[in-house]
RNA sequence: GGUGGGUUGGCCGAGAGGCGAGGCAACGGACUGCAAAUCCGUUUACACGGGUUCAAAUCCCGUACCCACCUCCA
């Protein structure tokens, strides 16, 4: 089977048919950076990471770009409570959510531009726009551009609504709009506004609005035409809608098949700033192992609402390390290896609009057969049941022996003398045992249990680990 | 009011007309000095009411409830 996704343009499952034959290009909203990330955030991050590592396993070349949107009204207001400049209140984000990705294992994007790193290109669009009757600037001498959604016959194809049954917004101010729908392309510089958040245009000096960054950056970087657009649903309306509009009312193709994660929820709703039941991302981390976490986020399906608790992240956690187990405890015996080929199951599951459940599902009964030759002993077979269990999760971005998870500084310094101590133990408990001394065998046992290590016997002697680390 | 998605066993979570995905938990067995880990086995399902069909968790109609979007949002 050839990789097909759920386009949410045309609500169907689509094959995916790349503009260049073997290139895949991705484009996904990354954020606007009024704020450090969540893990409703991270989320599509995660999401986005195993589809582009699926589509480089499957052998495409892939081009993905994420913008950071690095201007907004909530990062203007941020800097003037805050007391410093709107771009050092950006900035501190921006690197917020690359120290998220890293934590997580997500490759960074191809490229990452900024909103304020496209100006020229933004004005170029609108003039495009204007010459071709679907933009104006407002009437009221604000210096605002406004998108005309009349003009544009197909206004509203990507979420399914027709301009007349939109529910007009309470608080869009009529301004120099010809329609209440009317998106703004560009925001006139209003008094107050620190004149660094402006740049001069035709129309007078101003910033971007929202949306057209990313029109912008998207032909800049991938072309007029490309194949993957993505984003969190909520952005559909109107963020993509707009996107899609403004560039194909400039004459380009756009995107091919437009991907949109679900959300994850607290509490039942979206986890959402303005809602404020947000788990950042350099908090949870704090008090749970990153690639456990990311275990949880990956673990369910893309179009799944993903319902946050700390009883399904400590079960998936649980989950994950089963299997962590068994790839620790194979690679003790038969060595790390290379990464193999993923199974076929595996695969088509995969190439199903990314089915990382049903994926899931074939690594564990991949996993049940390693665990039987891990038993036997028989190391041979091991190695290649390992090296496949270790593909597939690397495409997961979950492989537990990938550097990734080092956690450098002390910790393998530490280990090397925590393994010398607990040696000397384990061969203490072990003549005890030898002597059928069983008290002094498990006071030594206890005492390590009580430090927080585990201790298990196998056919090749004991192993230990930090509990819940493996 | 409009648009899209959902409701599956104690819990998480797939599937989308016939064959009980998988995981966690529980219980029984094997292994072990005892454990742990692992393996084998067992148990509990498809929101509700109709309908179509030889056959429905899956298709159709209706009802209830939940989420998202229509306003800043991953």
């Amino acid at each position: 089977m050839a990789f097909q996704l759920y386009d949410t343009a045309s609500r169907q499952i689509q094959p995916l048919v790349p503009v260049q034959p073997g290139r895949v290009s991705i484009y996904h909203c990354g954020l606007t950076v009024q704020g450090p990330p969540h893990i409703g955030h991270i989320r599509k991050e995660v999401v986005f990471d195993v589809l582009r590592r699926w589509l480089e396993r499957s052998g495409f070349t892939v081009t993905i770009v994420a913008n950071v949107t690095d201007i907004d009204d909530k990062i203007l207001v941020k800097g003037v409570e805050q007391g410093r400049p709107w771009f050092a209140v950006a900035y501190e984000n921006e690197r917020a959510l690359h120290a998220a990705y890293e934590v997580l294992g997500c490759i960074p994007p191809t490229y990452e531009p900024r909103a304020t790193g496209v100006v020229p290109e933004m004005i170029e669009m609108m003039q495009t726009l204007i010459e071709r009757g679907h933009a104006y600037a407002a009437e009221d001498g604000s210096g605002d551009v406004y998108f005309d959604v009349r003009s544009w016959p197909s206004y509203g194809e990507l979420s399914n609504q027709r301009i007349d049954d939109m529910q007009a917004a309470e608080d869009a101010p009529p301004e120099g709009k010809r329609d209440a729908r009317d998106f703004a392309l560009w925001k006139g510089h209003k008094a107050g506004d620190p004149e660094s958040a402006s740049w001069p245009t035709p129309w007078g000096r101003g910033r971007p609005g929202w949306h057209l960054e990313c029109s912008a950056m998207a032909s800049k970087f991938l072309g007029e035409e490309f194949d993957i657009h993505g984003g969190g649903l909520d952005l559909r309306f109107p963020h993509h809608e707009n996107e899609l509009a403004q560039s194909r009312a400039a004459g380009q193709q756009f995107a091919r098949l437009w991907m949109h994660n679900a959300m994850l929820n607290l509490a039942g709703s979206k986890m959402s700033k303005s809602v404020g039941n947000t788990l950042l991302v350099s908090e949870v981390v704090k008090r749970v192992r990153p690639i456990d976490l990311r275990y949880y986020l990956a673990a369910s399906h893309y179009r799944s609402i993903v319902e946050f608790s700390e009883e399904s992240l400590a079960e998936a956690a649980t989950a994950f390390q089963r299997i962590e187990g068994f790839v620790r405890r194979a690679a003790e015996l038969s060595g790390p290896g290379d990464l193999g080929e993923v199974s076929a199951a595996f695969a088509e599951a995969m190439d199903d609009d990314l089915s990382v459940p049903a994926a899931l599902a074939t690594l564990q009964a991949t996993i049940g057969e390693g665990n039987k030759l891990l038993g036997d002993g028989d190391s041979e077979a091991l190695r290649g049941v390992l090296a496949s269990v270790r593909s597939m999760l690397d495409v997961l971005g979950l492989d537990p022996l990938s550097p990734t998870w080092d956690r450098g500084g002390d910790d393998a310094a530490y280990a090397q003398v925590i393994d010398s101590l607990v040696g000397g133990l384990l061969e203490q408990r072990q003549e005890a045992r030898a002597t059928k001394d069983f008290a002094t065998a498990d006071r030594v046992r206890d005492q390590l249990t009580a430090a927080g290590i585990e201790i298990e016997d196998t056919p090749q002697g004991a192993r230990w680990s930090v509990k819940g680390d493996n």
